[in-house]
DNA sequence: GATGAATGAGTCTTCATTCAT
DNA sequence: AATGAATGAAGACTCATTCAT
């Protein structure tokens, strides 16, 4: 008896909790975010309408879960590469966090649209109880940074993700239109305005850190 | 007698579309945009809701036309600021860019939005259109900032303001939550982590600039 | 002055009258009728929304007197036939019947639809007034019929008129199912009961006539 | 425990369905159709409006739904009387077609407007699947009237049945005015107008019948 | 007489959330 | 705990009709 039943059951219930978390996220992953009803994912997840709300509290609380999940990933991932010998320029900082945030997507529509869903009325709790997890988990990765930057004062390594954070959501979010309108922007004469988003995230951060650098001396 | 009956109907048509337009960016800068609905509009600048689709095709073109006022207005007060004369640093660059977002919460919040409106379905055409009409603009603009600071080279300037409203956005949509949220931080021993948005904004873009400059260099 | 001022007048409005009549019936010969609007009306007659209820007091007078026109049309075309010369049959009068309802879809669209546009409030004035015309132009075919049918008593021609409307009516609801139902029944194994419906209508006619007849004898 | 909680969901449902049919009706059998709305409809049956939706996916369906329960219920009609035994002559398969629909307003209401309900763009799938349905059941009682009236060729059973819709969707239109027309009328001299839809259909059916035997002969 | 801007009740449909079982 | 039927407040948009000019 290692496990007690009241232990059985928390893990259970993390268990279904996460389960509904991930289906949930394969269905957003493919259809636009705006339009995923609770119907949609309880589908998916095979579990009842009303199951999700033993879960959740709000589908703003499930969202944000998911969100959570992808961004804790997004900063382990930095970890885990920033603790990678051999020498740190800038460039491979900034070639490391875009390696990051290529070919996600999801969590980057999930990033740029969080704070729109905080600025709903629900929000307040939930969204005090996000920052309360986010910013300490950023402040670890940051600390992470400065090593590798050591031009960069104490604290400024979470500033600078903050920044990134800020380029990351406002890039993307001009990068992401809907097929339709890229087609349409990508025929006409205005074609080169299409926004490349790993590029400009990448000339972004460069002329940024430069600039950081530049303003010690 | 200078003025037609017919011009005196057009004049009178445009009054009224810009009336409505007012009215709905003084709600909609108090609400949450996406909770706004027809409804409110029409009830707030008193006239039928279906008063509101003789002047506008759909909601979302009331959307559109109402950022593309404020946004117009934006640029043209950039060019103002950039054909006065004197001596321009970068410090003055980004001064005078600070300054022009300073005070337009709701411009912000509209610009913050934008791609998202454009995200659904409907907003195709509208889009475009849309699109037609802004990078133009932003390439006039973006000239007079290449003779300001001689080491943009040539589409630079539209290019700087391409990331100039990404930052906008960014930032603003990390700064921008709403009260309870922001009181919820301030008490909080997260209180440092609340972004003041145009200090963000100034920081980031002088690094910006200067790391542009240096890597010409 | 051979026409006073109040006369030219009259005629002025009649020809206004006729005019909206007219345009409006080659509007809705397009479209199907029930998603017509007056705005659609309006635009293409040339006059402005407000002046086509000075000539008809409400969308359903109005189609009422575009049905009448039709019907009287009909009816005379009906009457010259009759009047024609040779030897008339049963299958002569089936024929000349089919004949003067092919290639008027409209008409029959509009037949079909008359007693359901009868049904709503507003009808009562409208409809009497139409039944009040309709009948005594009846009967006059009717008599026409009587002399081609001789085995017809006093009468029963406008009550035969009465009946091949019925059919018409009954008959061309079935046949005129829009484009992509008739596809879809074509396609399928149903697909011969797709209605011809002037196939049906004469058979339909031969048979009825014939019946009449023999019950006389 | 002969019904097992599926079976029990199952009945429950269905029972509900037509619990919101049958009210349906009732509301429909007063009010002229197109004027009823899902709200009246929702009022009605003492459900909120979006639990209609839950029983039917669009108004469409609703309708088309009606209209199905009625007409199998005639079909079957039909068919249990043609298996009564006796002499069968033509006049007595006309009293019985007349009897068949005796008393049944709604149910005629619905079916003459049956193919309006087509017209309208969203049907193509409903009406397809509607016909699917249809005709193969018309097909069933066309034979048992082929063997009741042996002059009918294979296959002519199902026709006849289509002519039979045919007359009693025009008569009935003719025949079904509202009360005030029909009040209107009766008080005019007109009086000799109004349709007595049952007789009016037998003397018609009877003519075709004997117009078709003669035919054959 | 003619206009067309304005109206607002009405239309179907959606969906997060609740709650009896 | 799990269900899923039920809810009902919104939602954007339409259109015959009115009326001040």
């Amino acid at each position: 008896m290692s496990t007690s039943k009241r232990t059985q059951q928390f893990e259970d219930r993390q268990h279904k909790h996460d389960h509904i978390l991930r289906t949930a996220r394969g269905l957003l992953e493919r259809n636009p975010m705006l339009d995923t009803t609770m119907a949609d994912i309880a589908e998916r997840s095979g579990v009842a309408k009303g199951t999700l709300f033993l879960y959740f509290p709000t589908r703003e609380a499930l969202m944000l879960s998911m969100l959570t999940i992808d961004i804790v990933a997004w900063f382990d991932e930095l970890d885990q590469a920033l603790e990678e010998g051999g020498r740190w320029t800038q460039d491979r900082v900034v070639h490391m966090m875009a390696q990051s945030v290529t070919n996600k997507p999801f969590f980057m529509r999930l990033l740029a649209r969080l704070e729109l869903t905080f600025q709903r009325a629900h929000g307040t709790q939930a969204a005090a109880d996000f920052n309360a997890m986010l910013y300490p988990r950023m402040t670890k990765t940051g600390e992470l940074l400065e090593r590798r930057l050591p031009f960069l004062k104490a604290g400024e390594g979470a500033w600078l993700l903050l920044h990134a954070r800020a380029q990351i959501t406002g890039l993307w979010l001009m990068a992401d239109s809907p097929p339709e309108v890229v087609k349409v922007l990508k025929e006409s004469p205005l074609n080169h305005l299409f926004v490349d988003f790993i590029k400009e995230f990448s000339a972004s951060m460069t002329a940024f850190l430069r600039g950081v650098e530049v303003g010690r001396a």
